[in-house]
DNA sequence: TATGAATGAGTCTTCATTCAT
DNA sequence: CATGAATGAAGACTCATTCAT
């Protein structure tokens, strides 16, 4: 890695948490600054414009919690045990596991709908993708006799994702992790009548 | 309702489906002129600051919302239908029954954090008064003995809305309606095996 | 005259000498505050942009050369006279009769190109109208047997426009204000010829 | 010519043209960059700064347009021809045989005032220079009994001069070809008169 | 009370130049 | 010599708010 890129990704991993946290519109060149300590000059020779920053920040954060899911899932063998570690790791998902600031997702999804069309396209993908993702695990499940044959595959993963997003969401609002807790024991319990 | 009170009745009107679809940061003071055709000092002189007017245009809209359900809540007889409308209602959140720009709600929990702390306590105590109503129905349901006396009415009632509001948002999201109508049969079949 | 057309005015007086000295390109926002004297929004609060400020000043500068030269040819009686009084004004095109800067359709064809479409076209739109001018002024003089009937209107008024805005490029461009003398006293004596 | 006399050289000849047509100020070391594909750096080791650059691009335009007129000049035998040949290149100023950009007297001689004392000082000592040769091929001209004994050689040298200039100014501004063509024909027939 | 001109801190971005490697 | 990352002043422009009229 040589110095230039070294410098993109010191600036990434400083300002990940503040896009996260504070969203695009949200974070100013300013607060790049400060978080880098350094000049603007030097942001803007790293990085085409403030929308190249919040990509790569975006996708920072996106990569982080997708490592973090798809490690704890590499780790289980049945694919019951697969799906079930995925509501335990969001039961945390303030804590330092996680990118700062929460599910990346879910924080670029609900900016205000046109300021960032790029940005929103990648939640968008991330969604898509982390939905098939299930889609394949539970239909691999049903393959090995580990889920009952009239499970819907599909139906099962967006509910899965939904409640996990909107649990998310309301426990940011609220600051109750009673939610948090209350929808990933639900989750945990669909996954366990698949 | 004298002078004073209908400019700034004007005002909330005119400006509430703006501030739910650019949303607080997003919309300007600009755009509040624009869409009242008033002055300024017209709106300075009717609300004390952005704020004021932000604040002014939630409740609106969130009560445009709370109407919408209450009244087709009181139409119903059962419990059960009562509770069951509820999700039909979201199958057109993007429908002109709804405040344009869908779950006021929703927009107002999504803000970048630190932006409107007031607005979010708003959505939050919204959020948690609609809980609190669900509950009652299903609590009310159970008396009624419609409704299993096994049924956790605290566990379901905050499945509904995290269902709900986490559909609105990945459909808001990816454009996939049938998102929705997916979510929204599962919240059905959820109430009918209350 | 109400309050924002009087400030209106007050930019464009201040800023008009400036443009036509350092150019579209050159002046900046600062240069307007400081001659001004008011804030970057009020500047931003009577014009759209600098665009729009420049397009001002050099429609004022442009208005002031043209009344220059349209008030002394109307003193004149003899379509000759009339012609005469233009090269001896230019004579002078540094004094405080001219817009400090010099002539504003010279200032403003020579920006680089792509600089400033719009002003580039308002500088063609001045020659060419004086250009037409000088034909209807030479056309007339014919008429009036003032002339003579084989002058060619349409280039004599091309060639005094040419030698005139030559000249006061060369003149601007060397210090030297002989250049301007002999050139005008040419001009007057083409004149004299026609 | 050593390798550093080459780089120096190839930086001119990819920079003559873009300063030629964008001007100083709007040619940034960013064009320079990538009309030569070299670095940074390459520019500022072999030039002490843009300006260097700037004033080796002007020598450069300004030597192909002497050369081409000093060797039309020589082809021809008698003044009179050697005079008339000029107007004749003028007509083609866009024309490759011109440096890319037009006259580069002219478009020095307008930049902004104070934009660049240096260059506009090259180009009034370029214009002094081509006024001397002008009044030494007239007044060889009438050594030569070539033009009549009256002719005033300086007056005749300024003129032409002066037409030429005025003329491609007015034509790179209003893109009316035939204004060239007048004006270059009026330059002939002066010629002509000598 | 209403007006809308004025404020000035703040936004993102560009640029010529320097200097450690 | 060459590299290109870093610098930071300067660029145009926006915005919520104030205040004289």
């Amino acid at each position: 890695m040589n110095k230039s890129e070294r410098t993109r990704q010191f600036i990434i991993e400083k300002t990940a948490p503040i896009f996260n946290t504070k969203g695009y519109a949200g974070t100013s060149i300013s607060d790049i600054i400060e978080a880098t300590k350094l000049t603007k000059g030097s942001i803007y020779g790293n990085f085409k414009n403030k929308d190249e920053v919040a990509v790569a920040a975006f996708q920072y954060n996106l990569s982080k919690v997708q490592a973090l899911i798809s490690n704890e899932v590499a780790k289980k063998v049945t694919y019951r045990e697969k799906l079930k570690c995925i509501p335990q790791l969001y039961l945390d998902f303030l804590s330092e596991k996680f990118p700062v600031g929460g599910c990346p997702i879910l924080n670029t999804a609900t900016e205000a709908d046109d300021t960032h069309p790029e940005l929103r396209k990648l939640a968008k993908n991330a969604i898509i993708s982390w939905n098939e993702n299930l889609v394949t695990l539970i239909t691999k499940g049903k393959e090995k006799k580990e889920f009952k044959t009239e499970t819907n595959a599909a139906e099962k993963a967006l509910l899965i994702i939904t409640l996990i997003e909107g649990a998310v969401m309301l426990t940011k609002l609220t600051g109750l992790t009673n939610y948090l807790k209350t929808v990933m024991n639900s989750v945990t319990t669909l996954i366990e009548e698949l």
